[in-house]
DNA sequence: ACCTGAACACCGTTCAAGT
DNA sequence: ACCTGAACACCGTTCAAGT
């Protein structure tokens, strides 16, 4: 397990998550991003031992940009904050988002974000056995609901085509007129809203 | 856009499942499921337009085994039963599973759950315009939850990893002894009655 | 210390042709 | 109605070599 350089590691990370943003990650091949950084794809391989690992990067990446950097005051705040921060993150590199998803983030980044929830979950007065539960709770909700509204699991699209098909469906038909949402802003505070439910009286 | 035989479909989805069952999805190609069926690749562009389309009969094949047979008599019990078993779906076939997060399930199977789970939340008093958002909530949650767990993002690498570093993370060396966790029923457990106080009294 | 070239074993998909 | 063969434009990665 041969040492790796460091010194072209963000260049060639720029250069991953512009294509990626671009052209989608189907189009993000080591080829690519080579062709990109203005080099062989062969030179990448002395900054990444593979493309798994430049994947990882890429999270790293995404993590750096989940703190926000003025916290707020009440533990409400600070959640909020990072939960919005989450979801402008996944609108922003929709295609690398979802590795999140895949990828446990023990990059210290990871951990600082990760640490930020346990503080304000403390500050809440949610018992220490119960934060790590409380943060995998919200966190997998948030980031799954960036996930869906970013690749289109919320489409109008879909929600249409289930009223067409409401024959066999009467949940559905009667829901009729509340079945087309839009307004993903409202819909994620009202869900932030219920969520801190759960979490202030423990 | 000619019109696609539908003959062997069944059967190649379910050599396409067994490969990545057993393989995972990188090992999921159009060439290795055509030899599995015992056919040249170029066969299976008669049943399936390409290769996006077959994901999506993987998808579709998935949601027919998301609906319980026994749905319960209560409104709890026939949530709880639909989130259990989309868990166990998602252990049974881990590398399909995140699929789900990003194909919008519009098959009538995808709408058949969703309609059970719609009737669930009106019968525990949720008011009709609440109930899509409520669905959605607790569709991703579930969703996100079962592919942490299998893959990986839950894992006790992840969290001893996370407390190893703890020098900069306070809080993590605070919940020093809280942050193991491993009996993921528990938790999914103790995660759905927290979501059940979110929608009984809204 | 950093990069290249050629090669290997793969991909998805199109097109024209075969029974 | 169903399937095949050859071809095209791609992949990730190894190895040996070059400055």
């Amino acid at each position: 397990m041969r040492k790796l350089k460091t010194s072209r590691q963000p260049e060639i990370l720029d250069a991953a998550l512009a294509i990626a943003d671009e052209r989608g990650l189907d189009s993000l091949s080591m080829r690519a991003v080579a062709q990109r950084v203005g080099v062989t794809p062969m030179a990448l391989y002395g900054y990444f031992r593979n493309k798994d690992e430049l994947l990882d990067g890429l999270v790293g990446r995404l993590l750096t940009e989940l703190a926000p950097s003025d916290p707020g005051r009440t533990w409400e705040e600070r959640l909020s904050a990072i939960a919005w921060a989450t979801r402008r993150v996944a609108r922003e590199h929709p295609s690398v988002f979802p590795l999140l998803l895949f990828r446990a983030s023990v990059t210290s980044d990871g951990v600082g974000v990760v640490d930020l929830v346990y503080q304000a979950l403390l500050d809440a007065g949610v018992p220490e056995a119960d934060v790590p539960r409380i943060e995998r709770l919200v966190s997998t909700f948030v980031i799954g609901f960036a996930i869906s509204e970013s690749n289109g699991r919320f489409s109008a699209a879909s929600n249409e085509s289930r009223v067409r098909r409401g024959g066999d469906a009467p949940a559905h038909r009667r829901l009729a007129g509340h079945l087309t949402a839009d307004d993903w802003d409202a819909e994620f505070a009202a869900d932030l809203a219920d969520l801190m439910r759960i979490i202030r009286p423990v």
